[in-house]
RNA sequence: CUGGGUGUAGCGCAGUUGGUAGCGCGCGCGGUUCGGGACUGCGAGGUCGUGUGUUCAAGUCACAUCACCCAGACCA
């Protein structure tokens, strides 16, 4: 992509409708535009560290057995009504509509009633199952304040998985099973370290869920915290829970976190409202067990711009970012040797963000680079042409995390590289 | 929802006791520059969130309303 035809510009001001860091670097370097309160548009470099952070988790959900689909987003009130949740008493955060023709509808918050209604149609036999569709949907949330960018949102992207199985047993199993897949998840997101598995309160089937926790005072949980890591919602941390874990109050530390995700035991519940059922192998009906498990990618993502972030911008792992590599040039035969190194990274099918601006001065560049947040910056100038008339090597600097610095490059010491050495880096 | 704050050019802001709207950035054209957002000349761009009222006169005063931010409450 290069950067004299990409649409967004940043800026070099705040914006005053962001408070957060992330939340102002990400508008400020163009990958979100808020269109309200609550409610982002995913712009060119921010779309593309969203579906980097959706194509990982969906990676681990195939690899346990997930199916991915696509449900709907507009609801019918019948099958919420089974349920009891289309009652706003019950569920306070709906959108609702209405079809010309005078039917309800609403914006889909969630999908246990959906997935079970439509599943019915699919399983008839204890052979059928378990099953574990997912999928990635825009939620909508009617939340009466949102807030801090892409933490809290009206609209959000989430990854909802559902699981179906004959009974507790086995849905236990696979319970388990995701736990392993979602601490891969924030270990690949970078945030394993501070990403805590929590106990919170679980409902009719299970003495808890389970949320991921990751620790930073933007969040707005407060989650107790033992020194190996034993954390505990608020909302469960009782003088019940801790004699059950074996712990003692005086051994927690209060902290603030944001929940990035979490699973959750529904049992029957949903099965039951919705008449889903299969055959067990002596010919008698039983209801479908059920879980859900989620993690909202967009809340990811607005995470990471705020842990990740420096006073100067965005810094994302490498893994994440929207490009590896920010190419700069500099003059007019620094530009002419970045555009050759350019073409040859796409012939090797890689796409890399190319600063080919004319007009723009050094400085300039590099304040949005370092806006931008790509891991590794990669110059042409004049300047190097000179010394190196060959052109062969560039000025390559580390930006990314410092715990993901390649070995051939040192922290905020720039290395001149060749084109092979560039590639090794970012192809391991 | 409770409390507090803010709406003036694309962005960030100023605007005095009411008297027909300014600054910086950005943008367009030209010149000097060119490894840390450089300088300079000219120029374009605003029914002051919306509505009603008070007044000879409202960005400024009053009431209403909408939007946005923060703290809290809420968050299957």
């Amino acid at each position: 992509m290069k950067l004299s035809q990409l649409f967004t510009k940043t800026t070099k001001s705040n914006i005053s409708d962001e408070t957060s860091r992330g939340a102002q670097f990400l508008s400020r370097a163009g990958y979100v535009y808020k269109e309200m309160a609550g409610v982002y548009a995913y712009l060119p470099l921010g779309l593309r560290v969203l579906e980097n952070i959706k194509q990982i988790i969906r990676e681990e959900m195939n690899a346990i057995g997930g199916q991915e689909v696509n449900m709907t987003a507009l609801q019918s009130k019948e099958i919420w009504e089974k349920s009891g949740r289309w009652e706003s008493a019950k569920m306070d955060i709906w959108f609702k509509t209405e079809l010309s023709s005078g039917g309800e509808l609403g914006l889909a918050p969630t999908h246990e009633e959906p997935i079970a209604a439509m599943m019915k149609h699919f399983i008839s036999s204890y052979k059928d199952l378990p099953q574990y569709p997912y999928q990635f949907q825009i939620k909508f949330r009617n939340e009466l304040r949102a807030r801090s960018g892409l933490m809290r949102c009206r609209e959000f992207w989430m990854k909802d998985l559902y699981s179906l199985s004959t009974n507790k047993e086995q849905h236990d199993q696979f319970y388990d099973k995701v736990a392993d897949a979602y601490a891969k998840i924030y270990d690949r997101l970078k945030i394993g370290n501070i990403t805590f598995k929590t106990f919170a309160s679980g409902g009719v089937f299970a003495k808890y869920s389970h949320e991921y926790q990751t620790i930073s005072e933007l969040g707005e949980d407060t989650v107790y915290q033992r020194a190996d890591g034993l954390t505990i919602n608020k909302e469960v941390f009782n003088d019940e829970v801790l004699k059950e874990l074996g712990a003692k109050q005086d051994e927690f530390e209060q902290k603030r976190a944001i929940e990035v995700g979490n699973i959750f035991t529904l049992g029957t519940k949903y099965a039951d409202a919705e008449g889903l059922k299969y055959t067990d192998e002596t010919s008698q009906q039983q209801s479908v067990f059920m879980g859900s498990y989620g993690i909202g990618p967009s809340r990811v993502m607005g995470v990471l711009s705020e842990i990740f972030s420096t006073d100067k911008g965005l810094r994302w792992p490498i893994n994440l970012a929207p490009f590896k590599i920010h190419l700069i040039g500099l003059g007019e035969t620094g530009i002419k040797n970045a555009n050759a190194f350019y073409e040859k990274m796409l012939q090797k099918g890689i796409e890399i963000l190319f600063d080919d601006r004319e007009n723009a001065r050094f400085g300039e560049k590099m304040a949005d680079f370092e806006l931008i947040g790509c891991p590794l910056r990669v110059i042409f100038s004049d300047k190097l042409a000179e010394t190196d008339p060959s052109s062969k090597t560039c000025e390559v600097l580390w930006n990314g995390l410092p715990d993901e610095t390649p070995a051939l490059l040192t922290e905020n010491t720039s290395k001149h590289l060749t084109f092979e050495q560039i590639c090794d880096i970012i192809e391991t």
